[in-house]
DNA sequence: CTGTTAGCGCGTTCAT
DNA sequence: ATGAACGCGCTAACAG
């Protein structure tokens, strides 16, 4: 039953009595072959249900259609669902992708990128670790070639391309939303003070207070590192503040669903005692009998298929690589986060 | 900056004026190899930074080193969850994971199958779409050699590799906890009938009415295709019938979590006029105020990483080729799943 | 111990 | 319109 040889171009030309760059072209539908054999070629091919190899294609090529994807883990529905935005883009291209999850840990992060590296993918997306800071082993990538797009967690350095979700318009929504609704000391949790969101929240934060008049604590800022545990300190922190937070904005759903469980555990009544607001704006907290009232929206499908978009568009220019050395240009998309409001409470 | 070429064994071997399989086999540790010349080698490699070119060891091997997994998506934390014990142990034995989306899509699932057979991947993991019946597209692989191990969601016919996690046990402990805490009309919210899952559940799920006798009423149990759609009208169904079931056993966390929405909706309380008991006990779960009463523990990372560990055993020894035709065994692994308790009432 | 060579499958000149 | 030959980077079989 076992084939063992699968039908190469060599096997074809040998049946056909043609040479293989005649098979080539036929497959090709290059010009310059006979109707007649073209004819001939493409029907064995069919029957002996040839398919190009690709491996030799790639190596002959120099290129993978392969691009890597690397991103902190595929739990939180955020980034499957960029996944999918990335997905589509690629498939469209006919490129693979290959995907492998850092957790979070920056030293993971450099291994993958180096064997991804070594796998010669044609491009890179990757979202940060949430406690890298250093990004030698993504401009280590330049001198091979391979291009790199950053989406969601990206540097805060500008020679990168990136594609992310800016907190200012956000972030400004959802406070004049809280004060909207007469909360006037508004608790932050914010992420690592790396993480370019986390400055940015922080920055919108004491703006908007400012121009509202209101006074501003910093004891009512404070940061997480994304576990479970680093979370439910800093709201033993916030909690502790007096007078008492009245609402708290945290840095993602997932955050915030943990600093809930605290709350509730403290015996403060959430959307009562206490509100929340946060960022993604995941369907599973439309599961919940009290989400947050609000989540600024942060599009984790654009901001995939954005980011593969541009590395497409990268390596497209790679491939006929008569690459005037242009002066390096970076792109840098921006994406407005929405605020929507769940809970009119 | 950019260095146009990376460094072959054929630069090393010209610079060290040696050949270039005394390269190779410096490289490799090969023992005939003079250690003084290996020492040159291996320096001069390290130095220029070289590393092998991946595309042309996997052309001259025939194998890419890369597994394909296909699964019904990515957002369920079940699959994430499967997809780090997969990659765990594929890591180890140094492969690559290609992971694709079927959506639930036969269609899909089809292209996926056969773009990763043109690929070359050396194998497979999969868990079938929700209402994939025929097995060609998995059939057809196997005259290629490229072993296929499925988990989760398997096919029903014998002669494939599976892992998975058989309902009886758990769905036995589960009904028995429901009837202990006096539930005597107990739905049941199903997978499409055709997932071998589905009709264990209702098998053992009749087994069990029996044995304590009680009274078997096939209005209660239902199916749903795992749209939210579907759950929704399935629990309208289960919710019309009289006396209405104070117990529902659904299939998953995510069709219960649909499902409780709904009951809500019609005004029942959750775990009091209604208790619900699903499968697989994902960590969000643990964020509702009123999670399901039980979960049955479906093992995820577990079943990834047996799956994979399967399908490493298939390839190394697909590997030395001197394959002796065996008659063809196929491996079955089961999992039993274990009924977690969440709330007491 | 080391070098020479063939060849993996394909696309691509360069001839004819 | 077609064929012959080369080479991509690497391994391995064969020769010394």
């Amino acid at each position: 039953m076992k084939e063992d040889k699968l039908p190469t171009i060599k096997e074809i030309a040998k049946q056909l009595n043609v040479s293989v760059s005649t098979v080539s072209r036929a497959l090709h539908n290059h010009p310059s072959i006979g109707l007649r054999t073209k004819m001939r070629v493409q029907q064995l091919a069919q029957q002996l249900d040839y398919e190009p190899n690709q491996a030799a294609i790639f190596f002959k090529q120099r290129k993978t259609s392969t691009i890597g994807v690397v991103l902190p883990n595929l739990k939180e529905e955020f980034f499957s669902e960029a996944i999918n935005g990335i997905e589509e883009i690629a498939t469209k291209h006919k490129y693979n992708v290959l995907i492998s999850q850092s957790r979070d840990d920056t030293e993971r992060e450099r291994m993958i990128v180096a064997t991804m590296k070594n796998n010669r993918v044609d491009g890179l997306i990757v979202s940060l670790g949430a406690n890298t800071t250093t990004y030698d082993h993504f401009t280590a990538l330049k001198k091979y070639g391979i291009p790199v797009v950053f989406f969601d967690r990206v540097p805060s350095l500008p020679d990168f391309n990136k594609v992310y979700s800016n907190m200012n318009s956000g972030t400004r929504e959802a406070i004049e939303f809280l004060i909207a609704k007469g909360h006037r000391r508004i608790g932050v949790l914010n992420g690592p003070e790396q993480m370019r969101s986390s400055q940015e929240r922080t920055d919108t934060y004491m703006q908007v207070l400012v121009k509202r008049r209101l006074k501003i604590d910093l004891g009512l800022v404070t940061s997480t590192d994304l576990t479970r545990e680093g979370t439910l300190k800093a709201m033993g922190h916030l909690l502790s503040q007096r007078p008492k937070p009245t609402a708290i904005l945290a840095i993602n759903d997932y955050i915030a669903l943990d600093a809930m469980q605290y709350a509730r555990q403290q015996k403060l009544r959430i959307n009562k005692d206490i509100c929340f607001v946060s960022y993604a704006n995941l369907s599973i907290t439309t599961y919940l009998q009290t989400p947050p009232m609000a989540s600024v929206e942060q599009y984790p499908y654009r901001q995939g298929s954005e980011a593969a978009e541009i590395l497409m568009e990268l390596l497209s220019k790679t491939d006929h690589d008569g690459l005037p050395p242009e002066p390096e240009t970076f792109r840098n998309v921006v994406i407005n986060g929405q605020l929507v409001i769940h809970s009119k409470r």
